[in-house]
DNA sequence: ATACCTGCAAAGTATTTGCACGAAA
DNA sequence: TTTCGTGCAAATACTTTGCAGGTAT
């Protein structure tokens, strides 16, 4: 996996290619997206911001990540029932394993998905740009609690 | 794939077996469910309905969809940059391909998806309930009008 | 008769936008 | 200096909830 830092100054980088400044800000969010190895909610990015920047405001935030999103530096995962999750540490697609109850994410590796990939474009005629695949359950620890 | 008809009374059946009472509401709502080709949202479902029911409201679609999904019987696909929309004519878990255009929905055929399941149970311990398996990108028509 | 449902309006969430001031280039 | 970005507050969109009256069983 790339490290935190390559992934950062990767991001910086799109960022003044794409004329954007850099505001301490926005390198704050970007910082937080590319070190990340959860899979943190606008909220949880922005507390993770604040001990920093006590006035940061969440629309700062939301509009940051917007930006990065749309440059395709950090991929947004959503899971029914909560808001969007983001994930700036690695960009290819990737499986998830997704706990229902405590909304862990787990990281999984990618499988042979090129074949099936190729396959849905020639059926359906699509220009498929990306994918996800993602498992729900119940984690480990959420299955022993359930019992208890 | 299990009929139209198959599916309206499978959903009725169960609301009897939960005690939950057949208004004609929640009937209507079921059967558009049932009868629904493409993945509508709750403002669709909605407005399927209104023409039979002038006065029914958003609450009672929203009350009703969240019934019939917590038996089960309806799956909601989200999908980012839109509300939730629901696909209530199969319950099998199957791949779909997204237009990020035009937000259309496609249905595709499952394979050999079991097999990932197992292993991905083994590697995390998860009690895997369901996966989703969604590809993103532009339907053959809006590459076209895109270009136009 | 009873318990559950509905429509309406109000309240919540989550996210976006308008604006005046401040900061990066 | 110019353009863009920020914080704040208001606006929007989506969804849920309280309640009084109505309906299925």
């Amino acid at each position: 996996m790339e490290s935190s830092e390559d992934r950062l100054c990767r991001i910086t980088n799109r960022l003044r290619e794409n004329s954007y400044k850099l505001t301490p800000q926005r390198l704050a969010i970007a910082r937080v997206l590319a070190e990340s190895r959860d899979h943190p909610d606008i909220e949880t990015i922005y507390n993770r911001i604040k001990p920093g920047f006590p006035r940061i405001s969440l629309a700062t935030v939301y509009r940051n990540v917007m930006v990065i999103k749309s440059m395709g530096e950090v991929m947004e995962i959503g899971i029914p029932g909560s808001g969007g999750r983001y994930e700036g540490n690695r960009l290819d697609p990737h499986p998830h394993a997704v706990c229902e109850r405590c909304k862990t994410i787990i990281d999984l590796e990618p499988d042979g998905m090129t074949g099936l990939l190729e396959s849905v474009q020639r059926e359906t005629g699509f220009e498929i740009t990306t994918h996800r695949l993602d498992f729900f359950g119940l984690c480990e620890k959420c299955r022993k609690d359930k019992k208890a």
